[in-house]
DNA sequence: TGAGAAACGAAATGTTATAACATTTTTCGG
DNA sequence: CCGAAAAATGTTATAACATTTCGTTTCTCA
């Protein structure tokens, strides 16, 4: 864990939901005054999704820090259109029957994405409100 | 269901796999003189994933044509990473589990990505044999 | 037939991601 | 401590994906 992918670690930490790429290259701009490049970043972003502390969000072309680093994360996203938060939820009977089906396919799986959009509870029902 | 609609529609049900939408920019373009550009097929991309002709593979910025339009689509993708082939699948019940996930949040979904990225059974025994 | 809506064309630009190669930093055995 | 090898980062350029904006054409239907 180098000075560069704490910082973008913290970066990720202290944002209200997914970051970009290129936001975390302002960020980081921003921190201290020595500019980084996009592969940089990348890279960094990679490094950090190998180690299970950071998750893409492909939907949204974004990056999150997990939850729950130390388990073998096997998540889900909930991603509000509203707000553009996410929540992150584990749901090992998702894992399961997403492994039954690759199973019936012959089919070895090593990666997962399951995410749903929609609007949070928050939004929702502001939206209603306002309807 | 204009000409450009059908032809781009016909592209993806012709292709292998997964179509990038600047293949089937270029594509277009092969098959009759007249060349289109981006918006054009963004366009067209959006109203056909709208009338449920074509789904989005998120992971892989791609277009692949729905095997069961006529259904409302609930569907999971395998995609294989030897042959970049993509598989698709209903598995009501995955949906099921995401909603009871969403019910327990309050949050109200719209619309689902649930992509497994692995390698398919012939590239696998491929892998194997070669290992 | 002609007014309004929908679809399409074209140019520019915005956004996301990687290739290729140089340089710096770290590590660790001798 | 020294220097070679490995890991990480910097730099430039470019590839790949997507949208904004505005103008034109085509279709529909009263």
């Amino acid at each position: 864990m180098t000075q560069l992918r704490r910082r973008v670690l913290e970066l990720l930490w202290a944002s209200d939901g997914p970051t970009s790429a290129y936001q975390l290259i302002e960020a980081v701009k921003g921190k201290d005054s020595r500019p980084v490049g996009p592969p940089t970043v990348y890279r960094t972003l990679h490094f950090l999704m190998e180690q299970g502390l950071v998750s893409r969000i492909e939907s949204l072309n974004a990056y999150v820090p997990c939850v729950h680093p130390e388990r073998d994360h096997d998540c889900l996203f909930f991603i509000c259109s509203g707000c553009r938060s996410s929540v992150e939820l584990e749901d090992s009977r998702i894992g399961g029957l997403l492994a039954e089906d690759a199973a019936a396919l012959g089919f070895v799986a090593s990666r997962r994405t399951v995410e749903v959009e929609g609007m949070c509870a928050r939004c929702a029902e502001a939206d209603a409100t306002h309807t």
